[in-house]
Order: C-alpha cells, then sequence, then structure tokens
DNA sequence: CGACATAATTGAACCGGTTACATAAACAAT
DNA sequence: ATTGTTTATGTAACCGGTTCAATTATGTCG
C-alpha cells in the first residue's frame, strides 16, 4: 500500500533503525548516509506513519477536544483557541462533541481515549443523569485532563470564569433599573447554568429584590430556546419582568425577538443581558449587552495547560485558572 | 502503563487472539470463555487500542477535515455535518483549518495523512500561490478525498453549491432595483471567491449594467474586512454604488455598520446582499438578504460520500454534487 | 603496526493489536 | 476402537515504526 520504512531502508541500502535515526535526527550518522536516505524518502514522498510511532512510544501527539455543542459560536472560539496552541506545538486536535448529550460525551471520551490521545479537554456536562465517574477514573489514572469549568467532587485542571461572579455582575447592572428580572437558564445538564444562576440569585438576594419562581425558567442554548421561553412568559398574563438574564447571547436574541412580536420594545419595556460576547453581538438589531467570557483565551489556555501537564504528568495536577470576563453594557439594556 | 490485551488473556487464561475474537464478535467462541473475557475485560476497564488496532488492519476510522476558518459560523455548520455523519458510523474527525493560508493547509493535510486518517475532506484554498500538487497525488495514489469546492485541474469528488448560479440570482435580484451595484469579494486565495465574482459579472452583462472597476474590491471574509471596504469605498468622492454584493454574511454585516457609521442607511440608500445564511442573518440590525447555503447538508453529504470512497475505493471517484442554495430576501434590499 | 577509542551502522526485540493456520478437544458415525 | 467432522483455542507472524546493545568501520596514537 503505501511506502513504509523498510522501502527506504532497502533503497538506501541501510537498516530501518539508521533510517529511523536520520529521520529523528539523532547524532552519530555519517553526512553521507544521512543526505542519501533523506534524498530517497523525498524521491518517494515517503510519510512515516504516526501510528506505527505512536504504538512504539506510547504517544500520539494528539488531544481530544469534547465540547458541547458545534454549531455554537462560543465553542468555535474555544475550538480556535485550542487549536492554535495545539497546532503550533505539533499536536493534532480530535474532535468530540456531546451535543448536550451526557451518552454522547461518554461515547465521545471513550472513543478518543481509545485513540489514546495524549489529553483531553473536556466541557463537561453537569446535573441530572450525568455519570462523571469515568472522568474521575481518568483522574485516578493521572490522565492528563483538563475541563472548562469544575466538576462536582471531582479535582481536575480547571479553566474557565468565576461564572457567578460575572453573572452576579450583570445582574447588579440590571437592578440599577430593575426591580423584577426574570432569568433564562441555559441547558440543565451544564455546570454553568448552575452557576450563573446562581450569580443571579446572589445579586437579587443582595439588592433585596423578590425571586419570582415564575421569572426562572429553563430556557436552553439556542435562538429557538430563547424565542419560545419569550413567548410563553410574556404572552402570559398579569405583571411581567421588565428585564431579563439570558444564560447565553443566542438565547438573548431569540427573547428579542419574541418580544418585538409581542410588541415589546427593547430596552424600552424590557431590558435583556445576554453572556458569552458571541461576536456580532454588536451587529444585532438591538446591540446586546453581555458578559464578555475569553473563550479563544480559555481555549489556548486549556491546551497550554494541558500540553505542559502531558509533558510533566507530577505538575500541575489541580490547578484552577480563572481568566476575567467583562460586562459590556450595550443598547439592549440602556434606552 | 494502560491495561492491554495481554493482561486480559493472562487473567482470563487465555490466548490474545481468543481474547480478540471474543472482543470483535467473532464466531467459534464457546459461550463460558467468551463471558469470563468480557467480565474481565469489564473489570480491568480494558479499552483497546485503536493505534495498535490501525497498524494492524491498516485502517485509522478517522478521518481528516480540513477548513478554512474555524471561526466562521459557515464552517460550524459543516463540521456539524461532518461529525454527525462520522461519529454515527465509527469514524473519529480529526481537525484541521488553513486560516486562509496555503502554507497551512498543506501542513494540516500532510499532518492528517502521516496520522493515517482513511480519508480527507478539504475546503480547498485556491489562487495565486496555492500549490496544491499534493492533493494531486493524493489523487493520483486514489487516496479518499472529497473537496468543497473544485480544484481547477484537479478531478475530485466535489460536494458544494453552484456558487456561479447562486452569486447570479442573488446580484439579479439586487439589479431589479439597482443600476450600479458593487462587489465585495472574499479572499483571493478561495475558490468560492472567484465563482461568486464570475455570478456577480454575468449578472451585470446580461442586464447591461457596466462593470466599475472601482467597485469590485477585495474585502475578505470577516466583519472587520466589509467594515473596512465599506468605510473606504463609500466615503471616497464621486457618486457611489446603490447595491453591494457581498462575498459573505460577516463581511455584509460589516458593510452594514460602516455604512451606518457614514450616515447612509440600508437598504433605502445603499442595498446590501450577504452570502451563506448563517444563523442570525434574520437577527441582524437590519434583516439581511442573503444566499442560503446548506451548509450542513454539505459537510453531511461530504462525510457520507468520503465513507462510502473508503469503502469501495473505485467507486465514486468523480462525483459532483451540488446541494441547492436559495436566495432569502429579507430587508437589506427592501426598503 | 597493533591497541584502543570513537564514530557509524545494524540486529533484534518491542509496542498492542489482528489473522491465517495449526492444533487440540469434543463428539458422532462407522 | 478408529476415523472423521466440527468446534474451540493457541501459535506465530505481521503491521511500521523506535530503541538499545552489539558489531563493524574509521581514526588516533604510541
Amino acid at each position: 500500500m503505501s511506502i513504509t520504512i523498510n522501502d527506504v531502508a532497502q533503497l538506501a541500502s541501510v537498516s530501518k533503525a539508521t533510517v529511523s535515526a536520520v529521520l529523528n535526527n539523532r547524532p552519530g550518522i555519517s553526512r553521507s548516509t544521512r543526505q542519501r536516505v533523506l534524498e530517497i524518502c523525498a524521491r518517494l514522498n515517503y510519510r512515516p506513519s504516526r501510528v506505527a510511532r505512536s504504538l512504539s512510544v506510547r504517544e500520539t501527539r494528539s488531544i481530544g477536544l469534547v465540547i458541547k455543542e458545534i454549531d455554537n459560536p462560543f465553542f468555535s472560539k474555544v475550538m480556535k483557541g485550542v487549536f492554535d496552541a495545539c497546532t503550533s506545538r505539533g499536536y493534532t486536535v480530535l474532535l468530540g462533541s456531546s451535543e448536550l448529550s451526557p451518552a454522547n460525551e461518554q461515547r465521545s471520551i471513550s472513543t478518543l481515549i481509545q485513540q489514546r490521545v495524549d489529553g483531553l479537554i473536556v466541557s463537561p456536562l453537569q446535573g441530572e443523569g450525568v455519570d462523571f465517574t469515568y472522568l474521575y477514573d481518568l483522574r485516578r489514572e493521572n490522565y492528563p485532563l483538563v475541563t472548562l469549568g469544575a466538576i462536582a467532587h471531582i479535582p481536575t485542571n480547571v479553566v474557565d470564569i468565576d461564572n457567578v461572579e460575572a453573572a452576579y455582575t450583570a445582574v447588579m447592572h440590571l437592578a440599577e433599573r430593575h426591580h423584577r428580572i426574570a432569568c433564562f437558564n441555559g441547558p440543565a445538564s451544564s455546570a454553568h447554568t448552575q452557576d450563573r444562576f446562581e450569580g443571579y440569585r446572589r445579586a437579587l438576594e443582595e439588592k433585596g429584590l423578590p425571586l419570582h419562581h415564575e421569572d426562572v425558567v429553563p430556557a436552553g442554548s439556542y435562538v429557538e430556546n430563547g424565542y419560545d421561553a419569550g413567548k410563553a412568559l410574556f404572552s402570559a398574563p398579569g405583571p411581567h419582568p421588565t428585564a431579563v438574564f439570558c444564560y447565553n447571547d443566542l438565547v438573548a436574541f431569540g427573547l428579542i425577538n419574541a418580544l418585538d412580536e409581542l410588541g415589546l420594545r427593547t430596552p424600552d419595556d424590557v431590558a435583556v443581558c445576554g453572556f458569552d460576547g458571541v461576536a456580532h453581538c454588536d451587529l444585532a438589531r438591538v446591540p446586546l449587552t453581555t458578559v464578555q467570557v475569553p473563550a479563544y483565551e480559555i481555549g489556548r489556555t486549556a491546551a497550554l495547560l494541558l500540553i505542559r501537564q502531558i509533558g510533566d504528568k507530577e505538575s500541575f495536577l489541580n490547578e484552577r485558572i480563572l481568566l476575567e470576563a467583562r460586562l459590556v453594557p450595550r443598547q439592549s439594556t440602556y434606552s
């Protein structure tokens, strides 16, 4: 099938060992032999098999990235951060995605481990029905692992922002002008959902505002979810909230759309705050106030941390890196 | 280090061959042996090494996906299509991206081949300084390859839309009301840029409209590019175009922003048409008229085609699948 | 010129699976 | 009891690299 090291060795009339030495720039090869071998490699267009090498040296120079949603601009940026850091250091990225399903997450991780990736970056799901004993096992085996967000009871290397704090800040911002603030939560299976809700709760508490049960709605993470939740909440009878803190920007966009259709104006009738700071928040019909999360840096940092840990398995077993998120007020909360 | 088939064999007091047979559901294993082996696998939490298997059977059950921009919602959807099709068929996706640099493209492909992916999906660059002899070589070796967009002089399996036709339709739409239409081109290194421009040219020609040289500007593929190009074109002295056909939606968004800052209104002063139909075109400040490209289906179709070709290398050597794109008129071209 | 150090090269085992073939065991038929 | 047939399991080679001890070639020096 394809050219192997044996073909090269034979044509150069040297042993495989010599070819291997040449290709790995090991010393102790004569100038002439090196030249001849390289020439033949070029002529044959020889590409050493990484799978054979991986088997032998027990490292694949690849890492697995398991995100939650491929089709989410936030994760696109994370991916890019991971990708850039990895490729510049000779690592290949194998892609996994849970698409919010715990079963998929587990399957992805399992597959990647069978592929013998040198380490994993996981944006973990959490909540009901999420079994992370397998992540726990990885930890115990000292498998290089970085999670984007902490996992309850499992110490890992974490790269994230302080979601509670960021949500708190955002809601405090809304509370400057509003006294009834709703919360559109994200997927129940995401730890971020819980943290952001906690920030919301604290802000209300601090301001002495009541937490209306019916104002806390499980929305989701996509535009449609925000739209549906918005339609439901604001077409219900009775007085409505005058501001909504959304799990992410997409939900916020959907909400604004729903409000518009209901004849409610943003921000005059209802102020809306998003989260993530995906590109184009500033291009939206109503420029969106949001919490700018450094997604690219999260990805990049996670990759660097992971690679460091791959290199020295004993170090940084339990690092927790929190990057800065900042509130970017725009028109959707100011009239 | 990690558990191997030998460990399992030893504990079950059988040979590796037997363990292998059990794990691959090969017939001719006694009920009791099978059970015992499986039990021990479970107990040891044994995960067969795909790298060893790959070396042996000469297939990795993985494919490489090389896109042009990770951080571009269009490619996010393509990726998702590829990912879904692949994972449901047991293939892993290795990620590559040229980020519009031919050198990167080549490096990505080269790396993926060394990883011995079973096939490649490439969204190829094209134009000046793009050397695709290596893609040509792949073709000759009958390496499974699907490209998203044709490559000049190289017959491959192609999945794409008819860019010329789609651009033509879009520009004809603009030409219903406008007589001077600019074109914001994409990256010079993209074949799509050339095709879309060709559609633009044909539409003008058919309508008998003049093609002003200064109205054809190399913009790029990101929001900033559209913004910059817009600022430049519309702040120049003299009469301006009253419509712009943009390479993609992001450029269109940037342009609308620029126009806004220059005090020009969309669509009243300048009509704008995008391309791709990324999510949120309908959420933009000015809902964007665009050509809706079935990105997810492109990815999915490409993956299916590739996998089919991997299974039967002789078939479909030269398939050319064009999916439907359709114009979605919105406010940015209608007042 | 022989002894010895040094440089260059090779042989063989190994990584962890798969697989063709050989062998052993179980059982039926004669 | 012998042979044949079927079923279950084991042996060993192989995939394409890496690695290290052993070997051979080359060079230095007394």
